[in-house]
RNA sequence: GCCGCGUUCGUCUAGUCUGGUCUAGGACGCCAGGUUUUCAUCCUGGAAAUCAUGGGUUCGAAUCCCAUACGCGGUACCA
C-alpha cells in the first residue's frame, strides 16, 4: 500500500478561512495518523486574485498553530510548463480541445441559455466547428485559445466518497470546463489532477464546495490514464442562519480569532469538534493535537454543515487559558495589556512582570479569551472612584461603615511580610471576621476596588501588597 | 431553472453501517440551588429533540426502503 499523503491547497487571497483551517488540520491530522505526509501546496493561478505576501502569510499562520507541512511549499505558477504540457496531451489524445471563443461570445450565449432557462453552458461551438486548418490559421495569428476538456456524451460519471459514499452524475450536467487559460494559466481544475497525481497524494481533502466538479477531475484522470485518489469532501461550516460561514455575520478569519484573544490549541481543538467526534461514546471535549492525532478518523467525519458557535469557543479557551502555567499566560496576555488604555496610563510600579503576574493568578479563572484581560481588573492599575454608599454592606450605618474598614486595617497591619500571602491572608481575615463575613469583607473589598463585582478581597490585598492596601482604606475611610 | 449534498435538544454531537439494551446519552448555552461576603471558578439539579414530514418493510425503526418538504452547495478563462 502506498504511503498516505494529503495536501492542503490554499489560494493565496489574502487571510485564511476559520473554515480552511478546519480542512487543514483534518487533512493533517489523517495524513499524520497514518504515518503519512503532509504537504502544502500554494494554488496561486489565478493572477487577478493573488495578494503580495499572501504565502508567507499562509506559512506563519500553519506554523503558529503547528500544522506543520512535509517537504518544501510547492507553488503551482513556478509550473505552468507542466499543465501545459499535460493540457496539449489531452488534446492530442482527444479528450480536450482548443477554444477560440472570446469573453464576449460567451456572455452573450450564457446570457441567452439564462433567459431561456437552460443550463448555463459553453455550447460547443469550438468543439463541433472547429477543422484543422481552421486551428492552425488562428494558431498563426496568435488568436487568444483556452483549452477544453471535451466530456464524454451520455455517460453517467461515478466516484466514491470517503465521507458520503457513491455520487453519480450524468455528464450532459457537465460543463466542457476550460483547462487552460488564455493567459497560460491553468484553471483549478487542471491543476489540482495534475499536480495530486504528481505528488502522489492518497486522499484529496478538500470543502464540500468541491463536490460537484469532481466528476470533471475524475473524467481528467481517466484522459491521461492516471488513478483517482480517494476524495473526501467536508461539509461546510454554517453561520447561526445556517448559510455558509461568511464575513457578513461575524469574524471568518483566523487572523480575528487570535487577535482576538483566543489561543491557537483552542482554536484547533474547538474547529476539529465541529463535524467530527470520537464517537463511541466518548465525551471527550478538550484535545490537544496528539490526541486529536490519535483518535481522528475520517468515516466519523459528519456529513452535514455544521453552525460555528462562538459560546462554545469560548468555553474551550477558558478551558485551555485555565491550563496555562502562569509563565505562559503572562507571555501571552502581555501583548493585549499593553494595548490597554488604562494599563498604558498606569504607574511604572503597576506594570512590573510580578505585579501583572499576581493579577493574571487571580484572572485566569474567569478569561474567555485575552483580549479582555485586565478589563475586570482596573482597579489594580489606578486610582478608585467610587460612591461611598457602595461601601455599605445590606444596611451598615457610615459608623458601622467606619469601624468595619478600621478593624480591616488593624487586621492587615498585623499581618507580616512573610504571611502576606493568599492564602494566609484569608486564614486570618476569616478568622477575625467571625461571624461578621459580610460586615468586614464588603466594605474591604469596595475600599480596595471600588466595584460592586470583584475577586475576593483576600486576593486583591494579596496584589496591591500591604502599603497600597492600607492606604485604600485610608481613602475610603476619609469618604465617609 | 438545472445538478449535487444534507436533515437527532437553541447549538455541537452520541446512537444509524451490524433494527430491540434509546421512555434518545453527553457538551456548550440557559434556569435553579450549593460551594464559609460580591463576581468568576467549581459542584448538584432542571427545562430542552413526537430523531424534518408522509408512506412502506418488520413482531419491533432514530436506525432499512421510497416519496415530499426544507436547507445548503455548485452551475466562471475564481478557487
Amino acid at each position: 500500500m502506498n504511503k498516505i499523503r494529503t495536501r492542503f491547497a490554499p489560494s493565496p487571497t489574502g487571510l485564511l478561512h476559520i473554515g480552511s483551517l478546519r480542512t487543514a488540520l483534518y487533512a493533517y491530522l489523517f495524513a499524520k495518523k497514518n504515518g503519512g505526509d503532509f504537504i502544502l501546496r500554494i494554488e496561486d493561478t489565478d493572477q487577478k486574485r493573488n495578494v503580495p505576501g499572501g504565502v508567507k502569510y499562509l506559512m506563519e499562520t500553519l506554523k503558529k498553530f503547528n500544522l506543520n507541512w512535509d517537504k518544501d511549499p510547492y507553488i503551482q505558477s513556478e509550473h505552468l510548463e507542466v499543465y501545459k504540457k499535460y493540457a496539449e496531451q489531452m488534446v492530442a489524445s482527444g479528450d480536450a480541445y482548443y477554444c477560440f471563443c472570446d469573453q464576449e461570445r460567451l456572455d452573450e450565449s450564457r446570457k441567452k441559455q439564462v433567459a431561456e432557462k437552460k443550463a448555463p453552458m459553453y455550447d460547443q461551438l469550438c468543439r463541433r466547428n472547429s477543422t484543422p486548418e481552421e486551428i492552425k490559421k488562428n494558431m498563426e495569428n496568435r488568436c487568444p485559445y483556452t483549452i477544453r476538456l471535451k466530456v464524454p456524451e451520455n455517460r453517467v460519471i461515478v466516484f466514491d466518497d470517503v465521507i458520503r459514499g457513491k455520487v453519480r452524475i450524468e455528464s450532459s450536467n457537465i460543463d466542457d470546463q476550460v483547462l487552460l487559460k488564455s493567459d497560460g494559466f491553468p484553471t483549478y481544475h487542471l491543476a489540482n489532477v495534475v499536480d495530486d497525481y504528481l505528488m502522489k497524494i492518497t486522499h484529496v481533502i478538500r470543502g464540500e464546495e468541491w463536490l460537484p466538479s469532481t466528476p470533471k477531475h475524475v473524467l481528467i484522470y481517466e484522459a491521461l490514464n492516471w488513478e483517482s485518489p480517494k476524495f473526501v469532501h467536508l461539509s461546510l461550516l454554517l453561520n447561526a442562519d445556517k448559510s455558509k460561514l461568511s464575513k457578513r455575520q461575524g469574524d471568518v478569519a483566523v487572523e480575528d480569532y487570535l487577535a482576538k484573544g483566543y489561543l491557537e490549541e483552542a482554536l484547533l481543538n474547538f474547529v476539529a469538534l465541529i463535524g467530527w467526534n470520537p464517537g463511541q461514546g466518548s465525551t471527550q471535549e478538550v484535545f490537544s493535537l496528539q490526541e486529536l492525532i490519535k483518535y481522528f478518523e475520517l468515516e466519523k467525519v459528519h456529513k452535514a454543515g455544521a453552525v460555528f458557535d462562538p459560546k462554545k469557543l469560548d468555553w474551550i479557551n477558558s478551558q485551555y487559558i485555565k491550563k496555562l502555567s502562569i509563565d505562559e499566560l503572562y507571555q501571552k496576555a502581555i501583548k493585549f495589556l499593553e494595548q490597554k488604555e488604562f494599563f498604558q496610563k498606569a504607574p511604572t510600579e503597576k506594570k512590573s512582570e510580578e505585579y501583572i503576574k499576581k493579577i493574571l493568578q487571580i484572572e485566569q479563572d474567569r478569561l474567555e479569551n485575552l483580549f479582555s484581560v485586565g478589563e475586570s481588573s482596573q482597579f489594580f492599575f489606578q486610582d478608585l472612584e467610587y460612591d461611598k454608599n457602595l461601601l455599605a454592606w445590606k444596611n451598615m450605618s457610615g459608623e458601622e461603615i467606619k469601624n468595619s474598614l478600621e478593624k480591616a486595617q488593624k487586621i492587615l497591619e498585623e499581618v507580616s511580610g512573610l504571611e502576606w500571602r493568599k492564602d494566609s491572608l484569608e486564614k486570618i481575615m476569616m478568622e477575625k471576621a467571625g461571624a461578621q463575613r459580610g460586615e468586614l469583607l464588603w466594605p474591604l473589598r469596595v475600599a480596595l476596588t471600588g466595584e460592586k463585582k470583584s475577586p475576593s478581597p483576600f486576593e486583591v490585598v494579596w496584589v496591591l501588597g500591604k502599603e497600597e492596601s492600607l492606604k485604600r482604606l485610608e481613602a475610603a475611610i476619609s469618604r465617609l
